[in-house]
DNA sequence: ATCCTTATTGGACGTTCGTACAACAAGTGC
DNA sequence: GCACTTGTTGTACGAACGTCCAATAAGGAT
C-alpha cells in the first residue's frame, strides 16, 4: 500500500497564497493581537517555521496580506463599474455602492481592513500601502465626479467626503453588524451620493 | 539633611487616571501591539507590577482606557453644543464640527481611537462599550436634527450618514496627516452636514 | 530505481509577554 | 517616636513570542 504522505508540497505561488489567506482570516477573527506566526501557521495548516520561508517576517506577511486584500477590493470595485455600463452617473453609483454588497461587504474582510488601519501609524510600509490605496480610491472617485460634470474646483473635497462616507459606513457595518446590515447602509451611501455630488446650494 | 524618597504615594483616583493616561498614548503610539504591561507602567513611570494593583489585568485597563476616552469626547462635544446657544442649527452644525477642532483632532485620541475599533470584534467587553458610544452619539445627533425639523422617517439613516462621515474624516485625519488637514475636514463636514439634512429632492 | 532540488518540519534560541507575590517604604494617626 | 495601613517595587514564573537552522522527505528529473 501506498504510505500516506506526512505533508503535502505545494508550488509556491499556492502556498504564499494560502499563507496570506489564512492571515487575513486570523486578522479577522483575533485583530492585529493575535496574528502571530503560530496561530497563521495553524490557520493555513502547516508549521511555523514554513512562514520564514516564504516571507523574511512576520511583519511581511501582513504587509503582503494587506496589498493583497486591497488588490481584491480594487478588482471587485472594477467588476462592478465595468457591469455599469458607460453612463458616468450610473457607473459612479456602482463604484460606490458595490462596496456594500459581496464581496466586498464580507465581515471578514472588513474586520482585516480595520486590523490593517490599527497598523498605519505605527508601520511606515503599511502606511505607503494605505496611501497607495486611498489615493488610488480616491482618485477613481474624482475621475468619476468630473465625468458626471461637477466642477474640478468640488473634486477633491467631494471626493474626501464620499469616501469617508464609505469608510465610516463600513466601519459600523463591520462593529455592529447588529445595528446596520449591507443593504441599509448601501441606500445610505446612495442617497448621500446623490445629495453630495448636486450642484452647490447658494450659500447662506 | 532629608532623604530623598525613592517613589511619591499618590492619591488611588490620581494614579489610576495617570495610568489610564499612559495607556492612551501608549495606544496612540504603538497602537494594539504595543500595549504591554511594561510599556504602559514606564510610560506611566511606575514599575509593571503596580497595574495589576489597580486593574485585575491588562485588558481591562484598555477598557478603563476606552471609557475615559469616550468620556472626553463626550464632554467636548457637549462644551462646543453648550457654547453654541440655543439655535437648533447652530447646535447640530457645532456638535459635528467640534469633532474636528481641539480637543477630539488631536491625532493622538484618534490614534487611540483607531485602536480601540480595532479591539471590538475580538473584545466582547470593548464592543459592549463600542455600542454604548456610538448609540449616544448616534441618539444625540437624531434629537438635534428633530429639532431642525427632520421628518422622523429619515432621521436613523440621516444619523448614520453623518456618524459615518465623522468616522471617515476622523480615520483620514488620523491616518494621512499629510494629505487632510483638521481644517479642510471640518469645511467638508460642514458643507456635508448641509446637502444631507436639506429637503428630500424630487425623485427622479 | 536513483539522484537532486527544495518545500517542509520540528526543535532550539533568547526575548517579551501577563500575572502573582513577598518585601519594602511612604504617609498618617497617635 | 512608634505602629499601622497600603501604595509600590522587584523578582520570579510559565507561556507565547519571532527567528533561525539542521534534518527530513516529497516529487520531478534522469
Amino acid at each position: 500500500m501506498t504510505p500516506s504522505p506526512a505533508f503535502r508540497r505545494s508550488e509556491p505561488d499556492a502556498r504564499r497564497l494560502s499563507l496570506i489567506e489564512a492571515c487575513a482570516r486570523v486578522l479577522a477573527r483575533e485583530g492585529i493581537a493575535g496574528a502571530s506566526v503560530r496561530t497563521i501557521a495553524v490557520e493555513a495548516g502547516v508549521s511555523a517555521g514554513l512562514v520564514g520561508h516564504y516571507f523574511p517576517g512576520v511583519d511581511a506577511l501582513i504587509a503582503a496580506t494587506y496589498a493583497h486584500t486591497g488588490a481584491r477590493v480594487d478588482a471587485a470595485l472594477a467588476a462592478a463599474m465595468a457591469k455599469a455600463g458607460d453612463e458616468p452617473h450610473a457607473r459612479l453609483e456602482a463604484f460606490v455602492t458595490a462596496s456594500f454588497a459581496a464581496p466586498i461587504a464580507d465581515p471578514e474582510l472588513l474586520a482585516t481592513w480595520i486590523a490593517f488601519w490599527s497598523l498605519v501609524r505605527a508601520r511606515p510600509e503599511i502606511a505607503a500601502l494605505h496611501d497607495e490605496q486611498y489615493g488610488g480610491f480616491r482618485g477613481q472617485l474624482e475621475h468619476l465626479l468630473a465625468d458626471c460634470g461637477l466642477p474640478a474646483a468640488q473634486l477633491r473635497a467631494t471626493a474626501i467626503a464620499i469616501t469617508a462616507l464609505v469608510d465610516g459606513l463600513w466601519l459600523e457595518l463591520c462593529l455592529s453588524p447588529h445595528e446596520l446590515a449591507a443593504d441599509e447602509a448601501a441606500a445610505i451611501a446612495r442617497d448621500a451620493l446623490a445629495r453630495l455630488t448636486w450642484k452647490a446650494p447658494a450659500a447662506g
